[in-house]
DNA sequence: TTACAACCTTGATCTATGTCAATATATTTG
DNA sequence: CAAATATATTGACATAGATCAAGGTTGTAA
């Protein structure tokens, strides 16, 4: 299978020259053998087959993101839908141990997966202890985060839940910088209202309507709709919610 | 240590003499010599400090439920508490890796652990592959169930949050019983109201209101406030929400 | 057996968010 | 560039569930 940007160095045996900083994709490049490297397709629509990565019945493929955003979510029979992963570079897709899984993963934008037959990777899984403590230590960090989007989801106020999406996706996006004159953030919102409203449990509709009052309250500034300015980070994190401050500030 | 009841055999290699069937036990029964079994004492009130088995910043044993009903649970500042687990027979309890969590697990009713303390836990994590692996496959499954709760918290309504409560609890108690005669569903609820409004992100009077529709419209019975009797099991499943039968009925 | 505390139910009212509908703004395609 | 399509905003109105308040049950300790 032939490279495409970004490069990866399949035979390396460490991450420094992978382009994410996964150690699980360390032990992975030791068996550069089964390494695929693939572009997805951009997301198109919801019910379009092609927007569907690995639909929830037939899971032959487990993968780290590259780069782009993609999301695991779940359906319910009328329509209903609410995400329940929201996947950046370096997260994990799929289920080892099991070919079935009741969530569809779905690219959000364009996404580059390094991705993996599920059998041989079950087998490196048994062969490389340190594959298989890292997985724990992943599932045991996304559990930690299922848990706080629950309390997000039972809890939280539209405001707050708004909040408290950006803010996760600033820190998660490195896009917090403390400068001399301040707290600097600003950084591409890739999901559209419908996609947030699916993670925060809302309609559409409050999510617009959060987002521009907290533009006419100028804690943000909105570029093109989806590129975010935060004026007031310090002012976003109060709205989250959450005590204190999360560790973004000192 | 001494043992009290349930009886334990530390010495045992395999699970037949354990009381709870759980793999991951059977691993610590091979290193006996660290097995504490401690009767939790019982739930008094949320703020009381002998209700708290674990608090959040102050991990220093994990374990598994022997018996009772525990749970997890994450407050926010002004008081707003979320469940985030509900801690059944066989659940393990905490965070290797880790001495801090942001979550609280309280006793529900009176609670027997089989608790370890987290250093030598984990250097029996380390030691034993199968613990490892078995562990890995414990995540993974509450993960699948926290996302299945996401998807409760995130779009049901309160009546098929209720609904789903009740099948996820005679479910996990092994109170569905198919006779000659029909479905035979009835059970403990070990909850309080107030603890059930704390798992679904309602408030104990909708939890009431919804518990009482439910007993008008002849689908449970009620037996002391605490026990139900389901009449028509297939028609609470429709309640839930949830595609066709999960598997329940044929 | 009474009295107290914890737990539960029920009613009246309020409100945050959903729903429906119209319009506006971006983005893509021809 | 214009037309078409996908996204986003905004308004008017409806409603599920929250909140506030009172009274009823159940369990328990004296």
């Amino acid at each position: 299978m032939k490279m495409t940007t970004p490069a990866l160095n399949p035979a390396s045996t460490n991450c420094d020259d992978c382009p994410i900083k996964h150690r699980a994709v360390c032990a992975y490049c030791e068996k550069s053998e089964m390494l695929i490297l693939e572009t997805m397709k951009s997301y198109k629509t919801y019910s379009a087959g092609d927007s569907i990565i690995f639909a929830g019945d037939n899971m032959q493929f487990v993968g780290s993101v590259v780069t782009g955003v993609a999301r695991l979510s779940q359906t319910m029979e009328d329509g209903r839908r609410q995400m329940v992963g929201l996947l950046l570079p370096s997260d994990f897709i799929g289920r080892p141990g099991r070919s079935h899984s009741a969530f569809d993963v779905e690219a959000t934008t364009d996404v580059t997966l390094c991705r993996f037959e599920r059998k041989p990777f079950e087998k490196m899984l048994s062969d490389i202890p340190h594959l298989r403590e890292r997985m724990l230590e992943m599932a045991l960090d996304e559990l930690d985060a299922a848990r706080e989007w629950m309390l997000l989801l039972g809890r939280k106020t539209a405001r707050e839940k708004i909040a408290s999406l950006l803010a996760i996706i600033a820190r998660r996006q490195n896009a917090v910088h403390t400068t001399e004159l301040g707290i600097d953030v600003s950084f591409d919102l890739s999901l559209t209202r419908e996609a947030m409203s699916e993670y925060l449990g809302l309609t559409l509709e409050t999510v617009s309507r959060q987002i521009n009052a907290l533009k006419k309250e100028n804690v943000i500034k909105l570029e093109k709709k989806r590129h975010i300015i935060v004026n007031d980070f310090a002012r976003l994190l109060m709205e989250t919610g959450d005590d204190a401050d999360g560790g973004y500030l000192s």
